[in-house]
DNA sequence: CTCTTTTTCGCACAGTCGTACTACCAAAGG
DNA sequence: CCTTTGGTAGTACGACTGTGCGAAAAAGAG
């Protein structure tokens, strides 16, 4: 065997320099050769591990989508009540810098998606998953007795998932007018909210 | 004076042919060959309205924020109470074709404009207009007696302008899943919400 | 008619794109 | 040592990009 190269890992390298050249360039000036010198390599070599642009731009998404997955995934079945809730809806907004380079990134990909089928199907898996999120942090204030009397668990999460979903894509675009710490008392706020008794 | 042509018409005309064409093949795949092509002109003659790319761009992004803006403007001054309120926070809301087309172009924008400067400037008018039109949404149910006891006019909209962002995006993104007639329903429970009294 | 001016068209230029192809290089098995 | 093979680099091709330039067309003024 010749010099050996741990596959999958090249892969991830390639997907995180592809993630700072969205970042810096935006997605439309996202080419081969610039993420293939922000990888520090060849558009060669780079081809060696993604024959086509399509494939690269598919992994980098479902990358970015796993690690934020990855992330929540582990700590899941250990959470409970309103932290617990506090903690999965969290996960989603851009509390830190790593965070809302992702969303960033990810806001980037959905434009490019609603011409791509492969990105897509990507992008319909993630409101998906997100939304079922939503509702399992809903069922968990449920559980703890802090949805208020009179309140449907999933009536509230329709309400909740747009609602994070728009804190998110604000935290992101404009992180000075809605800092972390806005974003987290509006949060705050709408979870004190559902736990008062709904009078009709 | 030689072959008159209306030009800020004309210019109009060429900014909604950009619409089409982000609509069917994406802003990366918008070429100015292309808008040309759907304006059913040469791209030498549409460089006679717009000296450069950016600057099309630019234009076209603006005179579609004053297509909804004009909309909303004139019957501002005669909205009232609860009906005026949604009649605000339902023209961003995705309730018909024309306006998820709207939506769904200004999400393009949005991608592109992190790396746009020119762009970005609209963008932060945009949120700062959307912002503004939900607190005058909340002052509307405040001044009808529509908003609960113990509630903050000011904090409410905090909590509304992203639950209406997110349900616009949403909308737009997946019409399937979230049709008009689910978006007038959490948004109409989210109102029914504000009128109740805040318990502490 | 001619002249003038706005609009339009065709062509060309330099640059970038994705990708195919070929040669080279390094390291492990014999 | 040599051979084999996964990885890399260079180059090239055709297509497409934005944009500049010069000529043609078209219509009102004289």
């Amino acid at each position: 065997m010749p010099r050996v190269v741990d596959h999958a890992r090249r892969r991830a390298e390639i997907a995180e320099a592809l993630w700072r050249v969205v970042r810096r360039d935006g997605i439309t000036a996202t080419s081969v050769r610039g993420v293939a010198a922000e990888a520090g390599t060849s558009p060669s070599a780079l081809r060696h591990y993604f024959t086509t642009q399509d494939e690269l731009l598919g992994f980098a998404l479902r990358t970015l989508i796993e690690r934020v997955a990855s992330r929540l995934a582990p700590e899941l079945p250990g959470l409970e009540g309103r932290d617990g809730a506090l903690r999965i809806l969290g996960e989603v907004l851009p509390m830190d810098e790593e965070r809302r380079a992702e969303v960033e990134v990810y806001l980037a990909f959905v434009a490019r998606s609603t011409t791509d089928p492969a990105l897509r199907a990507v992008r319909d898996d993630v409101d998906e998953a997100t939304r079922a999120a939503v509702a399992y942090a809903l069922q968990l204030l449920e559980r703890a007795g802090e949805l208020g009397a009179g309140r449907s668990a999933a009536a509230e999460a329709d309400r909740t998932y747009p609602l994070v979903d728009g804190l998110a894509v604000h935290g992101t675009l404009w992180p000075e007018r809605y800092p972390p710490a806005h974003l987290r008392r509006v949060l705050e706020h709408h979870l004190d909210e559902l736990s008062t008794a709904l009078s009709s």
